[in-house]
RNA sequence: GCGCCCGUAGCUCAGCAGGAUAGAGCAUCGGUUUCCUAAACCGAAGGUCACAGGUUCGAACCCUGUCGGGCGUACCA
């Protein structure tokens, strides 16, 4: 089965462009290269999807109504095709209803591709993400990174890539003389112990108020991180290992609890022992200068200021450790592209280190992204606006007390709505979990995030339980009609595919899966996929409003039974590139 | 100051590389449950796409300028 036959955006598409490339060369012109996207048309009587043939027509020297005429002429109604149907400069199309229940539901139920996972590609993407500051808690700031990665890390698995997801802890820098120093004046062994991160940000944050009036804490923090440079098994680097050795185990907490996974957890610390050789490789290219006693890269000539490589008091800085991952990476992944999955306020480092790499000569430097997104604000009541939170002011949010919220609102939902269910704990766990990542991922990733605990909490409209539920229910049909293992044994008997005419609006949404998850890779943009899955959902509501499945008469019986296990699955298959869970009840 | 990002319904956002009459959710108002989960469904109301020019068959989308908000602007990450 080839790729065309499930994915009927393909099949059209693949029609189209044929019959554009033969009047091409019947006009003596150059082939077609423009890609072809087919979108609903205004009015659904006009057909299922249509293609605005003006681009098309002034490469061709015809106009677009003759052209799409012409188009029409040239590609022939078949077993897919029901109707082509040009209207002044759109060509549209209209498919056949079996066609698209069949190519819908076995594409899905046989895992074929676009939704079953696709063909090796032999493309390797690397991915940094999530990357938090450990020594501090895991608070709403890094939630960001983590899923948006994540979920970029699965897409790319689904679309037959090979992925490293990297965790670039940020176990290393002149923060960590500042949690030494800090530990040193107020740690307190049993608070570390019963209260982790709690403890560990308190100090932090005290150490930012305290040092405000007593500067030589800062310069403490700077010979304790001077101290850890060395590589010498002194006093800082003792602390350093247990500070770093704890806080990291706490962070498998709120990993655990969002089922992020990473190929590769090397922190900023791996690479102690690789900047001077990566030091030492950009001197030798020659770009390095020396500039008010450090040891920078100068940008000028880009209007920018220079990438340092070296501080003045000869410690190094994230930009360091940085290029030393560059230099690892590409020895030891020789990746095809790197994508940094780091929030937009960074976005002038990483054009710095583009540069840098430019001027070291890299083809590579093409191949390094900066996938940015926005900040989560805080609405602030005095002022009247949103604003920007930070760690320094004490007021950052921990990532498990959001969770933990969104899990209660989730239990007294369950126990008002569904009180005999069963792993009632468990469900509330998983959806309630689900609320918060599905929310991250809703919106266009640049946008800055509004945090708002009503609308967080909220489970109704366009949220994860809303897409949760509507695979509950389908999961509940399924379970109801004697398939425990929901699709199995669906193909045993022949499926009239003929009597779904009527799910034509849900199978629409479900043939949008491949466009869908081309348009999420092209942009990096996995909230293209929670897009589709509300639509998917609501088009599931609606449909379940409307028609009954258990009841009906075969054969349009075993028929809704199957579109019912393609769309639990699909939905479930999208859900999980999220990161979001699929529960069976809720 | 300079650079980058954002500005669409009361609120939060979509708008699929420039296409057909700008769409959802929340909130508001009204309707639906002897029916596989009402965390649902159906409907009503709600718009100077910040503003002004420009590009062209066509602009919320591209260009220029203005206004408003945000982020960044060498030894934090």
């Amino acid at each position: 089965m080839s790729r065309s036959q499930t994915d009927l955006n393909l099949y059209l598409a693949e029609k189209i462009h044929a019959a554009l490339n033969a009047l091409s060369q019947e006009k003596g012109q150059e082939p077609q290269t423009r890609s072809i996207t087919l979108a609903p048309p205004k009015d659904e009587k006009l057909g299922d999807l249509g293609l605005a043939c003006f681009p098309f027509a002034k490469g061709l020297g015809t106009s677009p109504v003759d052209l799409c005429r012409e188009l029409a002429e040239r590609i022939p109604v078949d077993e897919v095709i029901e109707r082509i149907n040009p209207t002044g400069p759109f060509l549209n199309i209209r498919l056949s209803r079996e066609a698209l229940a069949r190519a819908t539901i076995e594409g899905v139920l046989l895992d074929r591709a676009p939704f079953g996972p696709f063909e090796p590609n032999g493309k390797k993407i690397v991915i940094d993400y999530s990357s938090p500051n450990i020594a501090k808690p895991f608070h709403l700031g890094h939630l960001r990174s983590t899923v948006i990665g994540a979920a970029l890390r699965r897409l790319y698995l689904h679309t037959g890539h090979e992925v490293h997801g990297i965790n670039h802890l940020g176990d290393w820098g002149a923060q960590f003389g500042k949690i030494i120093v800090a530990w040193r004046e107020w740690g307190d062994e049993a608070e570390l112990a019963t209260n982790t991160m709690r403890h560990l940000f308190d100090i932090y944050v005290r150490y930012g108020k305290e040092s405000q009036e007593r500067p030589e804490l800062d310069e403490q923090a700077r010979v304790a991180f001077q101290n850890l440079e060395t590589g010498e098994d002194n006093e800082e680097r003792r602390l350093w290992e247990k500070l770093r050795s704890i806080s990291l185990k706490a962070f498998q907490g709120p990993y655990g609890r969002l089922g992020v996974e990473f190929d590769h957890v090397t922190g900023e610390s791996f690479y102690e022992d690789k900047m001077d050789a990566t030091i030492q490789a950009i001197e030798e290219k020659g770009v390095a200068t020396l500039s008010e006693g450090a040891l920078v890269v100068d940008l000028s000539d880009e209007g920018l200021p220079p990438c340092i490589l070296r501080k003045s008091d000869g410690t190094t800085i994230y930009a360091t450790r940085d290029l030393a991952a560059l230099f690892y990476r590409r020895e030891n992944y020789s990746f095809d592209r790197l994508l940094y999955v780091v929030g937009q306020e960074q976005k002038l480092h990483f054009r710095q280190l583009k540069l840098v790499l430019q001027k070291l000569g890299w083809p590579e430097a093409d191949q390094v992204e900066h996938v940015d997104f926005g900040l989560i604000l805080f609405w602030d009541e005095a002022e009247k606006r949103w604003k920007k939170g930070t760690t320094r002011g004490g007021n950052a949010i921990f990532l498990d007390e959001v969770l933990d919220e969104a899990v209660e609102g989730v239990r007294k939902i369950i126990a008002e709505k569904n009180p005999d269910l069963p792993d009632k704990e468990k469900i509330a766990e998983m959806v309630g979990v689900s609320a918060i990542v599905f929310n991250d991922l809703k919106n266009e990733r640049i946008k800055d995030v509004k945090f708002d605990w009503d609308r967080m909490l909220s489970f109704e409209g366009e949220t994860g339980p809303y897409v949760q539920y509507a695979g509950a229910r389908l999961a509940s049909i399924l379970r109801k009609a004697g398939h425990g293992n929901l699709e199995e044994g669906l193909f045993e008997s022949n499926i009239d595919y003929s009597t779904l005419a009527d799910a034509d609006k849900v199978l629409l949404v479900m043939q949008e899966f491949g466009p869908t998850l081309q348009r999420a890779l092209d942009r990096n943009e996995p909230s293209m996929v929670t897009g589709l899955m509300i639509r998917l959902a609501k088009s599931i509501h609606s449909y379940l409003r409307e028609h009954h499945v258990l009841s009906a008469e075969e054969p349009v019986r075993s028929a809704r039974l199957a579109l019912v296990a393609a769309a639990r699955r699909l939905l479930a298959t999208g859900l999980a590139t999220l990161g979001v869970a699929s529960p069976q009840e809720m």
